[in-house]
DNA sequence: TTTTCCATGTAACTCGTTACATGATTTC
DNA sequence: GAAATCATGTAACGAGTTACATGGAAAA
């Protein structure tokens, strides 16, 4: 949870943000980058709000369900402070699904070996080239920076892939 | 819970072994690699069992707690099988930790940047180094397979850092 | 007028970890 | 006699996803 946190914190670093706009702006400029859902998004959001890190307020416009704005606090700043650098040095996310898979490999037989890592390869491509090709956002620089680093993560691997076919 | 399964699974492909038995295996061969508790092995194995992808049979040692030895059924072969395609081919685990702070590494200054980033640094190395000293286990190729990819996943990072830095 | 967008949620479920609990046996 | 090892679990919790539910407003 304190990943998303870190997320939803950081979003409300420039401006106050209600829960469908940021959901909105995550699924507009960071789909196929970040993987959280919506609901997802809304119950941190209230959590961040009873701990205290956010503040909310109601903004009604016209007839339609009350939007919830969230405001960093102080103390939300703080926790913002103090995830980036704990994430910053923290080392995880190297656990890969497909390593377990690669454990065993040696039990299928040449051809459908090849095959198989041939298709992860097309598809590892395929995933390179949607991410090289959404535009830079205009955000801040430290968006395709990571973006960057997804980019590179993905090249290793293709990388290793060739290496091994 | 599949990632634990096809670990599990692949596991008992070569022997029948208990519960404890495989915990101590992994504890002992894969532990810094493979990061799965003892508690969810024997859950995962109680559920194996249910769905009758494994066999369970009590063997009493003395006056112990009986072992309960595993073995792979027929559909537990198949659903091996299945999974081990299925997570070779899988695109995930690219997302990391790091990366939604990265997003925000320009809410710090510059010095502090620098170190924070530098402490990464050591980490990776120390983590290399690690995983890089340990034996080759004559388990089979898969498993030295697995864990070069995970070095080179790390080198990967590495170089970008320093690259960065 | 039908679809899409706005804006929120809840309930049920899965997955996994943590901490706890048990009790015999072997080793120091 | 104390500590480590053998061998199993359960209960409670936390994090996140899925599917479902609502209902007005704008656009096609």
């Amino acid at each position: 949870m304190e990943e998303r946190k870190l997320l939803l914190l950081g979003l409300l670093l420039s401006q106050s943000q209600h829960g469908y706009q940021i959901n909105d702006f995550i699924e507009k400029n960071l789909s196929g980058f970040v993987g959280m859902k919506r609901s997802t998004a809304y119950s941190t959001l209230d959590n961040l709000c009873e701990s205290g890190h956010v503040r909310m307020e109601l903004e009604q416009v016209g007839n339609r369900p009350a939007r919830k704005v969230y405001t960093l606090t102080d103390e939300g700043r703080r926790l913002f402070d103090q995830l980036l650098r704990e994430y910053l040095v923290k080392l995880e996310g190297f656990e890969m699904p497909v390593e377990i898979a690669l454990m065993y490999i040696d039990s299928l037989e040449e051809t459908e070996r090849v095959g198989w890592l041939s298709k992860r390869l097309a598809a590892i491509d395929a995933a390179i080239a949607a991410l090289a090709a959404t535009p830079p956002h205009g955000f801040g620089v430290g968006v395709d920076l990571a973006i960057g680093h997804r980019l590179h993560m993905m090249r290793a691997e293709r990388e290793w892939l060739l290496n091994l076919l």
